[in-house]
Formats: structure tokens, C-alpha cells, sequence
DNA sequence: TTGCACACGTTATAGCATAACGCAATTGAT
DNA sequence: ATCAATTGCGTTATGCTATAACGTGTGCAA
């Protein structure tokens, strides 16, 4: 799925979560976006709901957060598991992928014919410069 | 770490896990335990904290549940990382463990110099039984 | 023009998790 | 023995995360 025009709704959250340092959660996004007439979660939910389909917006099933994707422009559907290192320290995200994990995982999916939906990975930690 | 002597609460909680036949929510723990005299949540919290502690339990992110690990007496930290295979239709989860996946983890995670606490691996699905 | 799909707004509610207080039991050092 | 520290426990209150249910407006195709 490729993200066609985005409504302004969903133009508004993308924006937030493009220009944040690190994952928000719905309800911060909402409240980052109260002067541009946003009054309710839903408003918040919908827009990700559609962002995650298009793919240029990530899930972060660990702290309840959402994330822009790495990948500017591109679908990133198509680079297979997206994988997340985060910073328990500073919140910052490192988005990666790796083929031979998911190369590992489809196989043990495939081998329990076990049909994958929506696969994630999640390190929680410390990076390089926190953990000084 | 290994379990130590559980204290009451905590036997409770992990009783119901284990005679679950999936994961379970901590507030449908609280539900199941109101016989025992159970009225808090965080009666539930504070012992499932503990059993995750002890390796006995495993949160599952993505579906804010709870499971009993599946290597009864062993301490599940010492298999390294575990990854999940979630079924979304009848809610069983299988556990599993694949050394060359935390292999390929751990490479980046070194190469990154990034210092991983806790690392989750969710495949949301549909299991072979319900696929049909 | 009618019907459908979709985005949107609003209110209400459901579901998940923890803060803050105080009490009781245990342990271990002095 | 006694005191202090630790740990588990119970309770109340609260905060955070997510969705249900209803209605509106708009654009588009049959």
C-alpha cells in the first residue's frame, strides 16, 4: 500500500511525528495538535490507523508510542520486519531491518504453518550516548 | 534469577496462568481471583511484576497479556531470546526460542554499542488450526 | 438522484496501569 | 531483645490508552 494524498487530519500527525526527536503517544500528538482544532483521541487514532496502513508511520507496541518511519518517501512495507532499538534513557528510535531475522522467523512460520500478520521486534535499552 | 518460595498472591496469579489455555489480561486475572479475595488490580500488578522478575511469566506487548512460560521449572532467561507466535483468532501462543535470530540481534545491538535490557518478538497471526 | 464509501466531530465508555498511603511480617545487625 | 530495613499486602484514587456508537458532510459512481 502506497500513501496516496493524505487528508489533513492525517497530514497533521504525520507532520508531528516527522518533526518529534523520538515516539509520542496518541495523547501527546493530540495535545501537540489542540491549537489546530483537535479536541478528541478518535481524531488522533483515525489519522494513525490510515498512517500505519500507508506504512509511513510505525507502531511501538512496547511503550504504547508511535513513530514516523525511517524511510522518507518510501513504502516500508516492502523492506520486510522492521526492527526498533529504543532508548529507555533518551526515547530515541533506531529503526532496522535485518534479512536473515526475518529469513529465521518466516521459517520457523512457515515450518508451524503459522500465517504472520504483523510480526514485531523490540529492543529496549540503552544507547551508545546514554550509556555512558 | 530462579523463583524463590512464591508468596501466596503470587501462587495464585501463576496457577491461573498456567491453567489458562492462552494469554491472559491482568484484570481477567483480577476476575478469576475475586474468589480468593482478590479486589485490586494491583494485587495482580505486584505479583505478575515478581513472576517476570523470576522468569516464570511472560508479558506479551503487543496484546497487554500475560502467559505462563512454557518451560515449566526452568528460568526462561537463560534461554535467551524469546520470541511469540500469537494466533488472532483463538488466542493460543506459541513460544519459541531461535539462537541464530538473537545471533543477528545481538550482532547489531553490539555493533550499535547499544546495551539491550528487554527484547520482544510478537508474531501476530493466524495458528494452522484456525487457518483453515 | 440515489446509494455508497469515506473522513470527520462528539460524547461516552471500556480497558490497562500506577501513585500514594498505611499496616503487618520477616530478617538481620547491633 | 530491639531497632531498622525490607518486603509483601490492602485500599483508594487516579492517570493513561483505546474504542464504541452516533450523527454529519462530501464526493463519486450507478
Amino acid at each position: 500500500m502506497n500513501a496516496p494524498q493524505l487528508t489533513r487530519n492525517q497530514s497533521l500527525v504525520f507532520d508531528v511525528l516527522e518533526k518529534a526527536e523520538g515516539p509520542l503517544s496518541a495523547y501527546t500528538i493530540l495535545d501537540k495538535l489542540r491549537d489546530q482544532g483537535f479536541r478528541a483521541p478518535l481524531q488522533v487514532y483515525r489519522a494513525l490507523e490510515k498512517l500505519l496502513e500507508f506504512g509511513v508511520v510505525h507502531r511501538l507496541e512496547s511503550i504504547n508510542s508511535f513513530v514516523a518511519c525511517a524511510h522518507p518517501g518510501e513504502d516500508c512495507h516492502s523492506h520486510g520486519i522492521v526492527a526498533f532499538a529504543i532508548c529507555e534513557s533518551c526515547g530515541q528510535v533506531i529503526e532496522f531491518h535485518d534479512h536473515e531475522v526475518d529469513h529465521r522467523l518466516m521459517g520457523w512460520v512457515r515450518s508451524q504453518k503459522f500465517k504472520p500478520a504483523k510480526t514485531t521486534i523490540e529492543i529496549r535499552g540503552t544507547c551508545e550516548a546514554c550509556a555512558a
